[in-house]
Formats: C-alpha cells, structure tokens, sequence
DNA sequence: ATGCACTGGATAGCGCTATTATCCAATGAT
DNA sequence: ATCATTGGATAATAGCGCTATCCAGTGCAT
C-alpha cells in the first residue's frame, strides 16, 4: 500500500503522468482511503511497468493501450476474444488502399494462410496489415514470396505459446501474450537489423577499407 | 518529365506534401525549366514511394528518413558506411537507462553477438536498442534467452543479403538494404502476430465456445 | 489545534511532428 | 489577354503524450 507519490517514486513516473493515465482508464484507481487520499498497491505497480514497456518498448499508443487493457478487464469476455481484441489493437490500424493492387495482395495473405494452415478470423485487421506490405513491395519492384518468414514466424510463436499459462488467472495470459508479442517482436526486429550490419559488413568492409569493429 | 501537379496525381501524395518533402531535403528538387516551373521525373516517383514506404510502412519519423537519403546522396562515403549509417537510422534512438540492470543487459547483448560470430561496430544504437530490451523483458520477469530469435534473424539476414545488388548503383544498394530490412521486418511482424493469432485460437477455442474464423 | 506538505480532481497549456492552408507574384497555355 | 498553375515563403492545424497550474480538503507533526 502506497500514496501517489511513492507509486511515483518506484515507477519512475511522474506524477502528473500517472493521474493522466489514470484519467484515461489505462490505470485502475486507488482504494479511496478518505476523500482526498487513495492507496495504491503492487498491482499498479505491475500495471505501469506494463504500460510503459508497451509504450516505449512496443511504441503503441495510449488509445491502444486502452484497448489492451479493457479486454484484459472485461470479465464477460471469454479468454480467446479477449485475447483476439487484444491481439488485434498490438498492430496499427491500416485502411486498405482500394484497387487491384490491393485485391491480389489480400489473396496472397489468403493463400498464405491457407499454405500455413492457420486459423485467422476473417475481420483481423492483421490481414489488412500484411495486405498493405505486400502492396508496397510490390509497387517498388521486390520480392513478395514471404514464405521463409511465414515459417519463421510460425516456429517462434509456437515456441512462444508454450510458454503461456493458460490455465492461470486471465490477466496473467492476456498480459503475458501481449507483452510477448510487443517485446519479443521488438527483440526480433532489433536481432535481425544486426545481422544485417554484420552481413553487410562481413560482405564489403574487404577492400583495405576499415571495417567496423576493428579500428587500427 | 512532369509538372508537380501530376507528380502528385501519380504518387497519390498531396502537392502541399510534395512541397513539404522539398523543403525537407527528402525529395531531390526537380529540374529548374523557367523561373516557376521545375520538371520532375521518375526519379522523384520512385523516390516518393521510397519516403512514404518507410513513412507508412516502416513508421520512420520524417528526420530518419532524411538521414537514409542524405547517406544516398553522400557521394564521399564508402558504400559500407553509407550502409551502416542508413541502418542506424532505422532503429528508434533509445537513451541508456543507467543501472546494474543496464550493465547486465549490455553483457547479454555482447555476449549474443559474440554467440551468433557478428561484427557490430561498438557505437551502433542498434545495441543499445536491444538492451532496453532485455531490460523491460527482466523487470517484467519473462525470459530473457534471445538465442532463438537470434538465430531465426541471422537465416533471414543471410537470405535477404544474397538478393542485394552490392556491385550495381550505390543508390540500388542502399534502397534494396534499406527498403528489405524495413519492409520485410514488418511482414515478419505481421506474420508473427497472425502466427500468434492463430495458435491462441488452436489452444483455447475448443470447449464449445464457437472458434475466431468459422461463425455458425 | 495549527501550520504545512501532500492529495485527488479538474482544466489548461506545451512541445513535437506531419501535414495542410493561405498568399504571393510570375508565367505559360488558350 | 486572361486565367489556372506554379514555386516559394509563411502560417495554421490536428493529434499525441505529457506537464503545469490551481484548488479545496486532509493527514501528520508539533
């Protein structure tokens, strides 16, 4: 049991950020202990800490995160809506670009599916998402064959999945899921553009050039 | 050769836009015909898409994207290092978040690249980047082995890198380098998500309660 | 019980970014 | 000759994530 200040202290959030979130419904309210006095515990504790790493890790913004966060208590909700609700407010929100382009590139999501045989409700706007990929890709002339990294992904979130309790209580899964979605993703995102400094090192700092990492 | 009026027909980017992207230093201006007329080319389309692929897709703030381009335009710089400051600009800039749990998380980076045999240059941002990570991931108490990831990224890397035209124009390079890591680290996003999408459902919608994607 | 720091609550303001709007004088097509 | 368009400059806008200010009520130390 904390006041404001000491939650504050411990987050290393300001003050004035958690009434903001607190206004905005991304932090539950303290007990109220007296008229102008709430307490608060652990729990808020751990809800910052999640907030924030969506934030500035997974780089969502607030109104998502608000999202995440009513599935998560909408107690009515059964655990695998909630976790599509959730799942669905992680990417951003794309609106289809309507034409040809866009037509063969929803089929290629389709088909993509289908070859991985996953299960994807028809609404995900996740399949919007890749849509639009693949429609940039094509109009600058690259590769659209994505299935090295379908198989790829498929073989981490299994992995991941794994890892899940879903069996324990709700909030655990849904906080669990999201949170590894948005960091492992991010740790993902961060490992590949390393490799890819390295290749790209590995293959032209030849030449009498200096390479990175080992200065004279 | 066109006027900005058509240039904008064509990109689908508004002439207001266009002007801005001038200003900016992200569109090369066009070429000067009378005292108010200028000629653009497909230099400048091609160039557009570039800008709002990495704007739209790869949510790069507008000052990344100018940083990538001022590293094609450099004509002085070695095309590794051109590279190499492209990529830096394509990772959000994180400041350390001083601490034992910073120093720890530095180690763990080293010692994965170390793992993995990649040469990182000691200044790249990308490292510090992955270190938040890894910090957020121990506060939250999830685990922290990053080896799979590590490796899925460097076989995507690898691949990625064969279909790079390192001896054609510098400029090709660059935008097939820059364009790949962006474009394809988000279709591996995507995918991932929809991977998760679909094993959560496989995993929990059994039990009577109608499955995400078949409705009655 | 008194003075003072702290609280919750409400509202307003800020700093940044990406974009859009407005004006202008010059100009080229009809 | 005229009228829409252009380049160029400057201002205005919208959204977001805070941050600051003000207020009256309250707990605590003295």
């Amino acid at each position: 049991m904390m006041r404001i200040s000491e939650l504050s202290e411990r987050s290393g959030v300001a003050i004035a950020t958690i009434k903001y979130y607190l206004r905005e419904g991304l932090l539950h309210q303290g007990e109220q202990v007296a008229a102008t006095r709430a307490a608060y515990d652990d729990s808020h504790l751990r809800r910052l800490r999640l907030i924030r790493a969506l934030l500035e890790v997974g780089r969502l913004p607030v109104a998502a995160i608000k999202q995440v966060i009513e599935a998560v208590e909408d107690e009515s909700l059964p655990v695998h809506r909630m976790l599509g609700t959730a799942h669905h407010a992680l990417g951003p929100a794309v609106e289809p670009e309507p034409g040809d382009d866009w037509e063969a590139a929803g089929a290629q999501v389709d088909r993509l599916i289908g070859e991985q045989g996953w299960t994807i409700t028809p609404e995900a706007p996740t399949r919007d998402e890749l849509a639009q990929t693949i429609v940039r890709l094509r109009q600058l002339g690259l590769p659209t064959d994505l299935t090295r990294y379908a198989e790829a992904a498929r073989r981490l979130a299994e992995a991941e999945m794994d890892a899940i309790p879903f069996d324990g209580p709700r909030e655990s899964a849904v906080e669990a899921v999201v949170l590894g979605t948005v960091l492992y993703g991010r740790a993902l995102d961060t490992l590949r553009r390393l490799a890819h400094e390295s290749e790209s090192a590995r293959r032209l700092a030849g030449a009498g050039e200096d390479s990175p990492g080992e200065r004279p």
